[in-house]
DNA sequence: GAATTGTTTGACCATTTGGTCAAAGGCACG
DNA sequence: CGTGCCTTTGACCAAATGGTCAAACAATTC
């Protein structure tokens, strides 16, 4: 509709220094307050005070509370799926999917309030990204299951459901950012990450070996 | 302080027939509402109504919203260890091992508004049964894998991590309970689990197999 | 340095929500 | 059938919370 080709060089409205700052700020407190409290545990009045931004500055940046949550969630979608899109159908099938599960977990290791946001989305239904999850991830997934069930039916890994495969390379990694409270409480302390790859690269080696 | 026994047969104030049926319509009901919303995304409100109760109702019967959280967690908890407890030193290894796991993957199937309860309540940091956590799930899961750790030593099981495996069988019977809509999204609404009992049959089998 | 635009906030508001209370309604039992 | 206890509820309250707004306060630009 509006055009505005007339310049050659000023398309963008661009976020000043001080806009990029506050919205990083927010997001980023968002996420903390989120992951820890859940979306309907999580106030403004907490996001704020991380952010070290009054509420109604906060809501200069964002409409409302749903929107900082939705943002999130999208911001942490691209780097929820990119691990699973870099699963090459060209590589060494053992390797590739090591590779995807050591991946995930060091995602659990580097990024648990990511995890833990994703978490309680879905245990609370999905209620914003319902739609990603029949779209966008389940076609993901089916092209990825297909390049195992190929594997498998070429013999270079054993036989295996590969959506059940792929099911069990989420819950096993994720499991150590979601239920770190209860996995520090067991392990008394004890950093989990080196045990847990260890164990589950034995765990998908011995599935996975073909014969 | 108060004498009592001076009645020959009626030592406890037994709870009345309306009073049984009024408490568990309410703990139904708060299954019900926590379990989908979380406990600050549960209002008494919507626990009072699904109990069919009015809401100064429902405090007849439990002081407070957080008493109705902690009774369901207590009576989960029972629920929840007992399959661990079940684990027989004495029968065969890899049996116990695959019984364990199918009896938590039926109880995915079978009572997932508990699971996700309990889900809920960790993935917030455990502030109700973190204690718990570290007292007695702490033992038993030590005691247990002691017994796993000797069947390991003794060969009659492949060398492995006791925690981390029965950190294997929650992570991967739970999620289907847990992130039951991301599952069916994945799978477009088969039921997962028959594939899923084949699918964990055969992991752990292949994991704990000797040599 | 005046005008314009972008940023921040104190004061406020409406709604939601956990919880109270006094009074009314049932029920059992002598 | 009346007395006493158990159960239920309408009306109410205080605190928390998402969100608004007009006015003050910076920055930037010309």
């Amino acid at each position: 509709m509006a055009e505005d080709d007339a310049q050659p060089a000023a398309p963008r409205p661009a976020e000043t220094r001080i806009q990029q700052r506050n919205r990083d700020a927010i997001l980023n407190a968002g996420l903390e307050v989120f992951s820890a409290e859940g979306f309907r545990g999580a106030t403004l009045d907490a996001i704020a005070s991380h952010a070290g931004l009054s509420k109604p500055n906060l809501l200069y940046y964002f409409p409302s509370k749903e929107a900082i949550y939705i943002s999130l969630l999208e911001r942490l979608l691209t780097t929820w799926l990119d691990p699973l899109k870099a699963l090459d159908p060209a590589g060494d099938p053992i390797a590739e999917v090591l590779g995807y599960m050591r991946r995930k977990l060091a995602m659990s290791r580097d990024y648990p309030r990511e995890s833990r946001l994703f978490a309680g989305e879905i245990l609370r239904g999905a209620p914003q990204i319902g739609d990603v999850l029949k779209g966008e991830l389940k076609e993901l997934v089916d092209e990825r299951a297909r390049v195992i069930r190929g594997w498998a039916e070429a013999g270079r890994i054993a036989p295996v459901d590969p959506h059940h495969l792929i099911f069990s390379i989420w819950s096993l990694t994720q499991h150590y950012a979601d239920f770190d409270v209860q996995v520090n409480a067991v392990l008394g302390g004890t950093d989990p990450f080196p045990g847990a790859e260890a164990h589950l690269e034995q765990l998908f080696l011995r599935l996975l070996a073909p014969r």
